[in-house]
DNA sequence: CCCTGTTGGTGATATATTGTCAACAATGGT
DNA sequence: ACCATTGTTGACAATATATCACCAACAGGG
């Protein structure tokens, strides 16, 4: 069915700024596998550095390996150094919690934050892993991300996050479609309760979406006016971002967001 | 014998900042792994994330996953950011090159670097996977890591970097207790042609090696005096490092090192 | 144009690793 | 003392894996 590869690296997800520890037991409960697997695969992934066990607690955490593996991505792509920058002039330009997030296999991963100022605002976990269908990210992704990435979620079990998380593929396809024909995506309290997201894609040389940029926003917060300084500021940023990475945009999309990247 | 997991690890460290994208041939061909279980791996790693395949060129790469699980972990253990300027510091002590390196499961993994300013310098690539045997951080972990680390290396085979390398166990245990006699590591040549490497071992909270702090000096300049001024500094930044990262140097260890670590 | 050398990728089958379940010692809480 | 955890190890059946072959595509070179 499933590589028992997957199944080990899957077991890293667990692990977030939250519980950057956890012990044996905890884990094979989270994930559904069996105590002995989970410990045969942690024993393996520890013999490569990727997790590491506390001597004296047997608490298990990420091992030094994976700051060597994103120094050696990092030097030769350098993403978060160039995403970094320009998501804290987003945020400080939207006054609200911005982040950018590349595609990572089966999900989005968070890469770079900036946090909102203000003493009410939306927090989100560093490193989290974002699911496609409930987040203004995924949408986006989704919308520019080719047939195939599309194809992958929609036939896939849509996870119920909150009440409002849209688990119907032929709704969550409709959804897409409007933040294809926008330029930007949109969502409401589907992945948390009282987090509104607007969020654009990030392209690749190829001009294939390879993340978002996102703004993310307490729900009553969210006026008409914020909406429209969000979407336009969301817009510029993705585009710079798309431009320093070495992406290019697809003709007709640069085309559709251009009255709306103007500043107010 | 072994878990695929772990002969998919291991795939990983055949990337680097040289060879950054390396084809699926390629790598089955350094691994020593065949072609098609090399495939199955790489599949099973893009599922999560952990590498990418470029779509055009068709090579692969570390992915996005990295840089996620390398934030979380530095977000809950702040290592690189507290010894990234600990190393500035003591590479412009020495005017040479300084790394710090941690144990990453059988092998050290270097996860900060500052390179000297001179023109003549040792210049070593980022996120390099270090030999236990063959590095003066290796000497310096194997030498207060605990019985069990040591064992593991020793028992193991010890490759060849040098015509300097050192392959025999007894030979290498006997430097590793000279290492522990004077409170730092010293090899010249043994991992790399005309590079002199001077290390001190960090400690954990429980007084046992983790990493080691670095300085690699040209051998052609490493004076008498040179030497005396480096290891001075080396233990200084060690003991700062260790302390840093919440971490005891055993008691024994502290008063060896005392007199050496005045400043001259 | 063929020829040879690559490359990435795919099936088939025997084998070896893995999943499962049980029991184990060591903790800690009540 | 008990009970409920924890991490760990063993054994066996089940299954995913290693290995081999082959294939299509592409790139020079003659």
């Amino acid at each position: 069915m499933s590589s028992t590869v997957v199944k080990a690296l899957m077991l890293l997800e667990h692990f977030s700024e939250d519980e950057p520890e956890l012990g044996l037991s905890e884990l094979a409960r989270r994930s559904g596998v069996d105590k002995a697997a989970v410990h045969r695969m942690l024993g393996a992934m520890a013999e490569t550095g990727l997790v590491e066990q506390q001597m004296d607690s047997r608490l298990y955490r990420l091992g030094a390996g994976v700051l060597r593996l994103a120094r050696v991505r990092e030097i030769a792509f350098p993403i978060s150094s160039i995403v970094q920058p320009l998501l804290e002039n987003l945020s400080a330009e939207t006054s609200e919690t911005a982040h950018a997030s590349l595609i990572s296999g089966r999900a989005l991963a968070n890469i770079a934050t900036c946090e909102s100022k203000k003493g009410n605002r939306v927090s989100l976990i560093a490193g989290e892993v974002l699911p496609y269908h409930s987040t203004a990210s995924g949408l986006a992704v989704m919308a520019y991300g080719g047939d195939a990435l599309l194809d992958r979620v929609l036939s896939s079990t849509l996870e119920v996050k909150t009440r409002f998380t849209i688990t119907d593929a032929d709704e969550l396809s409709a959804r897409i479609d409007v933040a294809r024909q926008r330029g930007f995506s949109e969502s409401d309290q589907t992945n948390e309760e009282d987090v509104h997201g607007i969020a654009a894609p990030i392209f690749d040389r190829m001009s294939v979406a390879c993340g978002a940029v996102s703004v993310s926003t307490p729900s009553h917060r969210m006026t008409d006016e914020q909406r429209q300084l969000t979407i336009g500021a969301v817009l510029r940023a993705a585009t710079t971002i798309t431009d320093g990475l070495g992406g290019k945009q697809p003709r007709s999309y640069a085309n559709l967001i251009a009255p709306l990247m103007v500043k107010s």
